[in-house]
DNA sequence: CGCATGGTTGAGCGGGCTCAAGGTGAGTGG
DNA sequence: CCACTCACCTTGAGCCCGCTCAACCATGCG
């Protein structure tokens, strides 16, 4: 009979943190995705955007917000327009909410009533049993949709924590509702993530029940570094990796003790290096080989724009 | 290093898949659900309501089409109408496949066109690895939607068996469409339907990373008998249960010999017994508390009308 | 009969867990 | 400036659950 895993769960290492959150704080007007200047403040989209369906307006110059990480996601499966990015960054503007420690966003057994994007940081969604062990179930990376369930189901199924430093936005129902009249794509792109997560759970469940220690490892640090680069958050193989041991053990249902055997091997043989929230990947090819990963399954090679199909609701 | 459990996968025992198969074709036209007789064939509904929205019109009789169970597990989340049951009933009745064998319908990496509704039997979604280990990701009962990504995914991402039995019906995007332009609250359904998956998909997760091994199989045996429960194939604490002991393995994670140890010990414990493709457990009480199970996240439990929210597409 | 499929059982081992201790670096309070 | 705390990382010794390998059995079909 297995017994408790008492890895501890409380506040961060508060000198780290103050560290990203500074870091976070200097992002407040990234540079510009369309022209690469960051030089002048652009002006966000008036929230009656949210309401109407126009046709796309040329925008002059400056005018318009920086991009969300979230469009640069939905890019892959259907590129936006000017317009529908700009309403999508005022969506995500309405409702923001910043942490500096790690925090519960929402307890198992809650009623959720928004959609919550990540915009910065990371999330972790994981379920706890009785007797005290935990499974992380998913990380949610800066762009991704913390959960959809959240806008159907009575009551949430699992816990989802900001890890210190995320910044996530929410969108309320009716404002979604909204931005399903008038921005139909933009939703139809959030029902894609929400399957493209799907798949990734899927893989997960290989992951943990099928692979060894060092190949689970090695596997989930390939998806996240791949997930991160998708929405340009990898510098020259080096990422922010705000977890600790115990996340990362947990999430591939190890103990601390042998995830930190695994990444001192992997470490040992060069694959990897992770020292203060940094995770370097000097070798993306070793340490895909190391971990048989395939990056098809996070669908991010994109799909003809006529294939898409989505349910109303 | 872990190394290959090669456990066969070849076609079935062919006898006891002919009496599945008769069972299946004796049920052509299934006791009425609202009034419980069979005496008499319901036409089915025209295929013009696909197309056309309209009020709910009063039958006279018995003047309606048997219900699909998918439209069981619907009403669970909003019940439906005459109508939407007739029309949903008709979407199901364009396209069916019955096999008697194991059959892949989808292989891993292929493109789908057709939306999967179990309508018999069951399927299963698996990933192989390189080295032929093998890892079952879902289960699909009667009544269930086999894959949402289909609509929109170049490729799935793992292949789809359906297991000796099984009775599938596909809906194409184009019927798809058309139902979810004409009867939106099923499409809605299906939205649902696909986050329940998606819960169901993390359950599986804490099972494999958590839980040892008697109460894994003991929680995926839970499982399978609520959603059974739920779609009323559960007939005195016994059920129809087509899959093999290596498949129960794969699912949670273990070899067919452990598999087969454990379900031992459950059988001498008088939790469960299984022979002849048909389980039965005498005390479920008994069996939760060995798995430490609990139907929360099967999201069985309905929800009020009006939080429903689903995203056009 | 032979063969295929699936279920059953045993012997042995090893990967990952448990338990336990120590190490490190950044706050914190005197 | 120091001692102390707290959160996290690291390492070692030992053991057990579940895996591997290898039979054998039961049943049904050609």
């Amino acid at each position: 009979m297995r017994l408790i895993a008492l890895t501890s769960r409380a506040p961060w290492d508060v000198a780290r943190l103050r560290r990203s959150v500074q870091k976070a704080a200097g992002r407040n007007f990234a540079p510009c995705a369309t022209c690469g200047r960051a030089d002048r403040i652009c002006p966000m989209p008036s929230e009656a955007m949210l309401h109407e369906r126009r046709p796309v307006a040329p925008h002059s110059g400056h005018a318009h917000a920086p991009d969300p990480l979230l469009a640069r996601k939905l890019d892959y499966h259907q590129p936006l327009s000017r317009l529908e990015r700009d309403v999508l960054a005022k969506a995500l503007s309405l409702d923001v909410r910043t942490v500096q420690q790690r925090t519960i966003l929402l307890e198992q057994g809650a009623a959720a009533t928004k959609l919550a994007v990540m915009l910065d940081g990371w999330a972790c969604r994981q379920k706890t049993l009785p007797d005290g062990r935990r499974q992380i179930v998913a990380f949610y990376l800066p762009g991704d949709v913390c959960d959809f369930s959240v806008l159907m189901a009575p009551a949430i199924d699992s816990t989802i924590e900001l890890l210190p430093g995320a910044r996530v936005a929410g969108i309320s129902r009716d404002a979604l509702g909204m931005l399903n009249r008038s921005q139909p794509r933009i939703t139809r792109g959030l029902w894609w993530e929400s399957q493209a997560a799907a798949a990734i759970q899927r893989e997960w469940m290989i992951n943990i029940g099928q692979r060894g220690a060092r190949a689970r490892i090695a596997h989930l640090i390939c998806e996240i570094v791949t997930r991160l680069d998708a929405v340009g958050l990898m510098k020259h193989g080096r990422c922010a990796l705000p977890i600790t041991q115990a996340d990362l053990g947990d999430a591939c249902a190890m103990t601390t003790a042998h995830t930190n055997r695994t990444l001192r091997q992997l470490r040992d043989e060069k694959l990897i290096s992770w020292r203060d929230n940094v995770l370097e990947v000097p070798d993306r090819e070793a340490l895909s080989a190391a971990a048989a990963f395939s990056a098809a399954y996070l669908q991010l090679s994109g799909a003809e724009e006529g294939a898409l199909l989505a349910l109303e609701l």
